[in-house]
DNA sequence: ATACAACCTG
DNA sequence: CAGGTTGTAT
């Protein structure tokens, strides 16, 4: 739900199975930067995306001299460096001791390097922290009285927030009446531990992810001749000795911009290939381009397979709009060779396997589909263009639309959660620090509940414009307004080409559940059919309903009217049975039946089911119905329809009856 | 201010 | 069924 809630979840009982498992290999101060820190944000977003937002952000802090960010940013940041050091304590095992924080200054080796890192923790944390807090409780004036203020208010707001918590909860589950009410409040225990549980292991996950990709990159650098000319710039003479140090200092530097580093490390790997090709044969160089990619591949593959095991058989979920977005944009920005290496032999699989997500089966082996069944949801899969550039993708691009038949296979309550992460990694992962990120001010970083919502619209509105009024750009750049251009150094976008090859290769990523940009007829037909349970479903159950549809606003709005129209009908349905009941002269409301042979039940059922082949209407909607119009028949019979708001009362005791929604509508419709 | 439900209309 | 309006509760 926020931000804090996690923290105070996760951090104790995380920390201690950190402790037993954080990877020898690991750097010190990689590791520190990656796992020590509170895990907090992490519960929005992937965990990579986190680390390149904080470091993002602690740059931005020290760089005052940054393009638009206002000298308050600047401010408020040195501000909370120096409520840092005392209210740290609170949140966090205060393995960093009161670290000097040299705004700015310090350049990279002056000082000592763990000194150096608490401060930028420190920094960091703050940072964070701030994030995670209102905005508004911030602002005050007198930097003295944060020191001790900081502490209270932070603990009043949570407090505060947890007392939200509690009291909204089950007013929220209160809309779910009926059978399953006793067994709520033990769910939720239930969940909040798996839900912990589920973190952890993400994070383990990620950890060995990343223990991998630093392996993995540290192999080849030592394969490598150290000897490399710089690029030109100045910081690029500072030589790493292993690239696990070059991969700390991307983490944990602040006195370089991320994206310099960034391009830089890639800059450095492309000089050393380049390098390496002088010396070498030019097939080496090759070899080693294509050794780099698939160990990155592959360390990736596993960690995805390991998260993917640990949920359930459910599919992981790539949306279409991650085809979407990650083409469209990123594969602009992909190196050729690359292209060239994924588009040649996977699309059709790839293809296949983003239209064609069947059920178990196809979870097990994807290759082993055939690719002559395609259908007209080919138009989602972008295809990446092989001569063709731009102007073939924008059709492509369009709309995720008609993709009948969506079978969707989840078995839990929460089947997006642990792969919403996976697809926060491999979407905005590299989309953040692609263009998204640095474009945004801190105010309007993300701190919403779902971590994929923001971007994720941003992402559809791009695509629409993209494929309806632009046509198409060469490069989509502005985002929040600011061009991103300078920030998008061809090495960024080379990396985001690999990781999404990386996708392509990956059998599992490719698996998606469609995501849906919007509701299609199919899910208006299992709405209707879910009617027949319940007529007034919460948000909450329509999203577990509704897996593979993307909840937005404007979704779940859309969601809901269906079902206010849906019990419209109804309504009108019920009372004019009644008043026809009235006018029949029936005298007893017990003459007033409701069976599968009532003319009541046909237009019913007509309605809700017109193919009516799909579904056994349950015997409850039948009772319900007939309370319905009992309540209508005794309210008419009564008068009281001369009230304006005579159904209130109806409504009322209608809204009492729903009755769990079968799982089987979780999964198929 | 926001979200939702009902209502009305087309 | 969607769009718009209104009333209500948070």
């Amino acid at each position: 739900m926020n931000l804090s809630h996690p923290d105070q979840n996760m951090h104790g009982s995380g920390e201690g199975c950190l402790e037993d498992d954080k990877p020898d290999v690991m750097l010190p101060c990689f590791r520190r930067n990656m796992y020590d820190e509170p895990l907090s944000s992490y519960s929005n977003g992937s965990i990579i995306s986190q680390l390149l937002r904080k470091t993002i952000h602690s740059k931005r802090a020290l760089d005052e001299s940054h393009f638009y960010l206002s000298s308050s940013t600047a401010a408020d940041s040195g501000q909370e460096d120096q409520s840092s050091v005392s209210s740290k304590d609170s949140t966090v095992e205060a393995s960093s001791p009161g670290a000097h924080v040299s705004t700015g200054a310090s350049l990279e080796g002056e000082l000592p390097m763990t000194d150096h890192l608490q401060a930028k923790r420190a920094r960091v944390e703050n940072i964070i922290r701030v994030m995670a807090g209102s905005p508004n409780s911030r602002q005050h004036g007198d930097s003295e009285k944060v020191d001790t203020d900081a502490k209270d208010t932070r603990e009043a707001r949570e407090a505060h927030r947890e007392n939200k918590r509690k009291q909204r909860l089950p007013q929220h589950q209160e809309h779910s009446v009926g059978a399953p009410a006793s067994r709520r409040p033990s769910d939720n225990c239930n969940t909040k531990d798996e839900e912990c549980h589920k973190l952890k292991e993400q994070l383990h996950s990620m950890q060995r992810l990343l223990r991998q990709l630093q392996e993995k990159f540290l192999q080849v650098y030592n394969q490598e001749d150290p000897e490399h000319h710089d690029r030109g710039e100045a910081d690029v003479a500072i030589e790493p000795d292993t690239l696990g140090e070059n991969l700390a200092s991307h983490y944990t530097s602040s006195d370089d911009d991320f994206e310099r580093k960034h391009g830089r490390a890639s800059a450095e790997c492309k000089d050393r290939m380049k390098a390496a090709g002088y010396l070498a044969p030019q097939r080496e160089s090759q070899n080693l381009q294509e050794t780099l990619k698939q160990e990155l591949s592959r360390a990736v593959n596993d960690c995805v397979e390991r998260v993917f095991k640990k949920v359930s058989p459910a599919g992981l979920d790539l949306s279409p709009q991650q085809h979407m977005c990650s083409s469209p944009e990123i594969s602009l920005g992909v190196d050729r060779k690359s292209q060239q290496a994924t588009s040649t032999q996977e699309q059709p699989q790839d293809e296949e396997a983003a239209v064609k997500p069947r059920s178990l089966e196809y979870y097990e082996s994807s290759e082993a589909q055939s690719p002559q069944d395609q259908t007209e949801a080919l138009s989602l899969v972008v295809r990446k263009p092989a001569v063709v550039p731009l102007s073939s993708v924008a059709p492509a691009v369009k709309r995720p639309y008609p993709v009948h038949q969506t079978p969707f296979q989840f078995n839990y309550s929460t089947p997006l959660h642990d792969s919403q992460i996976l697809e926060h990694l491999l979407k905005y992962g590299p989309h953040s620090n692609f263009g998204g990120l640095p474009c945004m001010p801190p105010s309007m970083d993300r701190t919403s509940p779902d971590p994929v919502d923001l971007p994720w619209d941003a992402i559809a509105m791009r695509s629409k414009v993209t494929s309806s009024h632009l046509g198409h750009q060469p490069r989509p750049s502005a985002l929040g307004g600011v061009t991103v251009d300078n920030l998008c150094l061809p090495h960024v976008k080379i990396e985001c080409g690999e990781l999404q090859s990386m996708a392509e290769r990956n059998p599992y990523m490719s698996l998606n559940v469609h995501i849906q940009e919007g509701l299609t007829p199919s899910h208006l037909k299992k709405a209707k059919l879910m009617f027949f349970y319940t007529r007034y479903p919460s948000s909450n159950v329509l999203k577990t309903f509704f897996p593979d549809v993307k909840f937005n606003r404007c979704i779940t709005s859309q969601l809901i009217k269906w079902f206010s129209n849906f019990r419209e009908f109804y309504y009108i349905q019920m009372e004019k049975f009644a008043r026809q009941a009235i006018v029949d002269g029936v005298s007893d409301v017990k003459d007033i039946t409701v069976s599968r042979d009532s003319e009541l039940f046909r237009a019913l059922n007509m309605h809700y089911n017109k193919a009516n082949d799909f579904h056994q209407v349950p015997d409850r909607f039948l009772e319900v119905a007939e309370i319905t119009l009992h309540e209508f028949y005794n309210a008419i019979a009564a008068t009281k329809d001369s009230d304006p708001s005579w159904k209130k009362a109806i409504y009322k005791v209608i809204c009492k009856l729903d009755s769990d929604v079968p799982e089987e509508f979780k999964t198929s419709s």
